[in-house]
RNA sequence: GGCUCCGUAGUCAAGCGGUUAAGACAUCGCUCUUUCACGGCGAUGACACGGGUUCAAUUCCCGUCGGAGUCACCA
């Protein structure tokens, strides 16, 4: 059998969608999991939307992820060049199309945006063009004339008008598409530029690829490529659609939701390997229960035909969850360092921020929840009293007067500030006065923190801050209770 | 609108003619705990509908409905 080589084949136009990622993972999988190889195409063949920095973008987060690739632009496997833009400039698509212009299943169109305008209706608010082969029957010497006067032009592929055609995919099983619904699509641009339909076909061909992967919104567009092929004479590739990934409305992701972008949701603090995860199992399912996984793992359990077919709504609260899971795995100094920017954004003041790193390892499931847990350590807002009442602790404005104007002499005193002495006396002290040390211990945590939950208990808190900011914040809570009585 | 695809709980998702219809997220309890979270235990919740085929349909077929994709000199 041959070794199976995949591609993915992004057009740098912005930033890398989720739905993308999940497209080059699975193209990535597919290959390595039965030990083929993984190639990278640049697809620039619309000058108009190519965007600045997006051709990092992908070589960044292809990078990031582990997506290694065995050839592409700057890894020759000898199928170069690797960007289409560049294939274009040696004339490599112009030739393939003037060869089945001489074959006469191509043709040159001259018809002009103003007619072709003509030719479309609108349906439900979208745009619909069927082009009416008008310059299928030019005769030889008006095409000689209008390319001679340099007219702009357009390779058109002749499509059947009658007939089917059907194509078969891994995952949705044998398609048959009537001949009619298939367009005389363009294949060389007025700009000289291949369109995608075109390009890619050739490319995939002759750069070997064995196994498509792709979106499947290519699905119904599928069939013109396989005339594309046969028209040559080349062996169809296998194909692999991939069901779409949603948002909450239930439409296809795109670059216009931005916040589903790769860079977007590590920006916001999601680990890559949770990303990649994740967006594995958005449409795959392994076949044992479970859901935690390494890329290389993936690579391992991975198997294509265990592809969903119905498209899956990506889910953030589940992405977190994950996200939560992989934090909790990490070893304490990897979330110490990935934590302490996010730490230092809030606090200035020279805490032992290790142990603050540790409190909230258990309790965030992305990086950016970090800022508003801890930001009481660096000063107490503002707070409503209200919040020393507690029913099941049997808290109240009056208990929590009288405990924290009892401990305050306690803490001024003591020299011991660590978790161990403090919980020691102030437990002992709260047994002594008849308190449990529930009913204890929250007043002085809503004292030094002004918040109901905090990433740990009273005495860590007191720990962290020290003697004299206890102090001051204790002296602070009492006179603002004694504010409000 | 034509064509194509899809349709198991709010979400992801197992299932591939006979199951008490898994599991995960979310939600809600209980528990653990110096609060919260984590952890542990548990609960709620689904086969879109209607016809067939069959001894037996979530599973196969047809239709209906619903959703999506596509119909570009975009990919």
């Amino acid at each position: 059998m041959k070794k199976v080589k995949t591609r993915f084949a992004p057009s740098p136009t912005g930033k890398m969608h989720v739905g993308n990622l999940r497209t080059a993972l699975y193209a990535y999988l597919i290959a390595k999991h039965e030990g083929g190889s993984f190639m990278l195409r640049i697809d620039d063949t619309d000058q108009e939307r190519l965007i600045n920095g997006a051709l990092d973008i992908i070589y960044r987060t292809l990078k990031e992820t582990g997506l290694v690739y065995d050839e592409g632009p700057d890894k020759d496997g000898g199928v170069g060049p690797y960007v289409q833009s560049e294939r274009n400039a040696i004339g490599l698509y112009l030739k393939y199309a003037k060869q089945l212009i001489d074959q006469g299943d191509a043709y040159y169109c001259f018809c002009d945006k103003e007619r072709l305008a003509s030719l479309k209706t609108t349906v439900n608010g979208k745009k619909i063009a069927i082009y009416d082969k008008h310059c299928l029957h030019l005769s030889k010497e008006e095409i000689e004339a209008n390319l001679a006067k340099g007219k702009s032009y357009v390779i058109r592929m002749n499509m059947p008008m009658e007939g089917k055609t059907s194509f078969h995919d891994e995952i949705y099983g044998h398609i048959t598409v009537e001949n009619t619904e298939l367009n005389d699509m363009i294949l060389i641009k007025s700009d000289e530029y291949p369109t995608y339909n075109f390009a890619n076909v050739i490319d995939d061909h002759l750069m070997g690829i064995t196994h498509v992967v792709r979106g499947n919104e290519y699905l119904s567009s599928t069939p013109k490529y396989n005339r594309l092929y046969e028209a040559f004479g080349w062996e169809i590739p296998i194909y692999i659609h991939c069901p779409l990934i949603n948002n909450q409305n239930g439409q296809k992701l795109s670059k216009r939701f931005a916040n589903f972008s790769y860079e977007d949701l590590v920006k916001q603090g999601f680990l890559r390997e949770a990303i990649i995860n994740f967006v594995a199992l958005l449409g795959w399912s392994p076949s044992e229960k479970r859901e935690i996984y390494t890329l290389s793992e993936l690579v391992q359990v991975f198997d294509y035909r265990r592809i969903n077919k119905s498209s899956a709504v990506f889910d953030m609260m589940k992405l977190k969850w994950m996200n939560s899971e992989y934090m909790k795995a990490m070893d304490d100094e990897k979330f110490y360092k990935m934590a302490l920017p996010y730490i230092k954004k809030v606090i200035t003041k020279d805490y032992d921020l290790r142990r603050i790193a540790a409190m909230v390892k258990t309790r965030i499931s992305v990086f950016s929840e970090i800022g508003k847990m801890i930001g009481f350590f660096e000063e107490v807002s503002d707070y409503d009293v209200q919040m020393y009442v507690h029913k099941k602790l049997k808290s109240t404005i009056e208990t929590s007067l009288d405990i924290l104007q009892k401990v305050l002499s306690l803490l001024e005193a003591f020299e011991d500030y660590s978790n161990v002495g403090l919980f020691q006396v102030l437990s002992g002290y709260a047994g002594r006065n008849g308190y449990t040390i529930n009913q204890f211990m929250w007043p002085i945590r809503v004292a030094v923190s002004g918040k109901q939950a905090t990433p740990a208990g009273a005495t860590e808190i007191l720990s962290i801050i020290g003697r004299e900011e206890t102090v001051k914040r204790i002296q602070e809570a009492i006179a603002k209770i004694n504010d409000t009585l």
